[in-house]
DNA sequence: TACAAATGTTAAGGTTACTTTACAAACTGT
DNA sequence: ACAGTTTGTAAAGTAACCTTAACATTTGTA
């Protein structure tokens, strides 16, 4: 019923993966935020945090900004690696859609064991990165250093999708509306407009499509050609 | 975090599995078995049961045996669908070995959304069994109609391996041993000799195993030449 | 500066799924 | 027939994880 190996609790490892995922995506990590991701109240989320803490899963700064311990951090990439590495084989293997994977492996991250972790490594030849572009901890990957975020993209220039982080994956038909208008890592687009509001028009596939501001500020690309 | 449809407890999914599982090895299915093969207390499965029968998912004879209802009876065969049709998955597509595909699959098949369950079906071409032998419920199997325990081979006669069930994969070890023995479905054996009080003798792969009394009548075959 | 919004915490309470202890009823074997 | 197991259940308690209501503090800003 459970791999045992250090286990964790279940709702440990849903909030360290949570943590990890806000600071990737360069959001202070107070309390507040991880209710919001997580859909919970805050009292639940103080509670959990006082335990996290009286575990040495993560210090809290007298801020109240929450920073994983070695040990936390250690859990945390353990789980979004294997989140991200479900993705990875959900698309790769199983042919599901990237919104599917996406839903499939916020269960699936809590149930592959190290023995199913290293068979799907090996099946997907060690893949870098999940379908939208982030990097699997423990792997090869480097950022490419040129990266940028969509909206610095002058008109009439193209780019590179590199990656959709983590933050836009919550906002609910996001990732149906990216995927839907080919806005994936590797594909090449061009930049068309940027309105005063910050709303951009970008052509991929040449086709046009509408970036709100707050996904054009978010959505990673390099400079092409 | 969940697929919704029906959602169910994770607990009554793994009881009704549980009852499922005795019925189809012929054992009158009793609080006190379901007890002893969750490894939970009396008291836990009494309170369960009831909450069970409350929802429809159960009946309790005044003899007290156990019966899944039709929706108990649907709720039980999807979980046991997806329990064998992961253990399919892991070890002709990742792998593993007999023993850690069960353990693993007995946390897969609480995770399994219909979506992957039909994409694993694709990517396995409609198995009809789990590695042990087992039917996957809902496939096209039908079990040989000669089918016997080992027990009943005589001493001298071929016999080729049909299942190894779900009330031998409990026995700590036993999955191990057997694997190890090449005692899987498909092999083809020969009787060597049963003694006084049950135990065979059998051969396959031309080595030599004693097999327990408990395992002999468990074991299901066909005679072969 | 003052008011409003944002944030963290206390308190009390609920659900799920266990546990142990204890007891009574029902079988089983001699 | 009777002792000894097997079985079900009641009672009380625990742990994890959540809720709402209420309150105090901090922060941002008009």
């Amino acid at each position: 019923m459970s791999y045992d190996s250090t286990e964790h609790h279940p709702a440990f490892e849903e909030y360290t993966e949570t943590i990890y995922e806000l600071a990737e995506d360069d959001i202070v990590v107070i309390q507040a935020r991880i209710a919001e991701r997580l859909e919970v109240s805050r009292p639940a989320v103080s509670e959990m945090i006082r335990r996290m803490d009286g575990e040495g899963l993560v210090t809290v700064a007298k801020s109240g900004e929450i920073t994983l311990t070695t040990s936390g951090a250690a859990l945390a990439t353990t789980i979004v690696r294997r989140h991200r590495l479900a993705e990875r084989f959900l698309t790769d293997i199983l042919g599901l859609n990237w919104t599917a994977a996406h839903h499939e492996a916020g269960r699936w991250e809590h149930v592959i064991s190290p023995m199913v972790e290293t068979a799907m490594l090996r099946v997907l030849e060690d893949p870098t990165t999940c379908p939208h572009g982030n990097p699997i901890p423990g792997s090869s990957y480097t950022e490419p250093a040129d990266s940028v975020v969509l909206a610095t993209i002058k008109a009439g220039n193209d780019f590179e999708i590199v990656r959709i982080p983590e933050e836009l994956e919550f906002q609910p038909g996001q990732l149906e509306f990216l995927e839907a208008s080919g806005l994936m890592p590797g594909r090449i687009g061009t930049m068309l407009s940027i309105a005063p509001d910050g709303t951009a028009t970008v052509s991929v596939d040449g086709t046009p499509i509408g970036v709100g501001t707050g996904t054009v500020n978010r959505i990673v690309v390099t400079a092409a050609s």
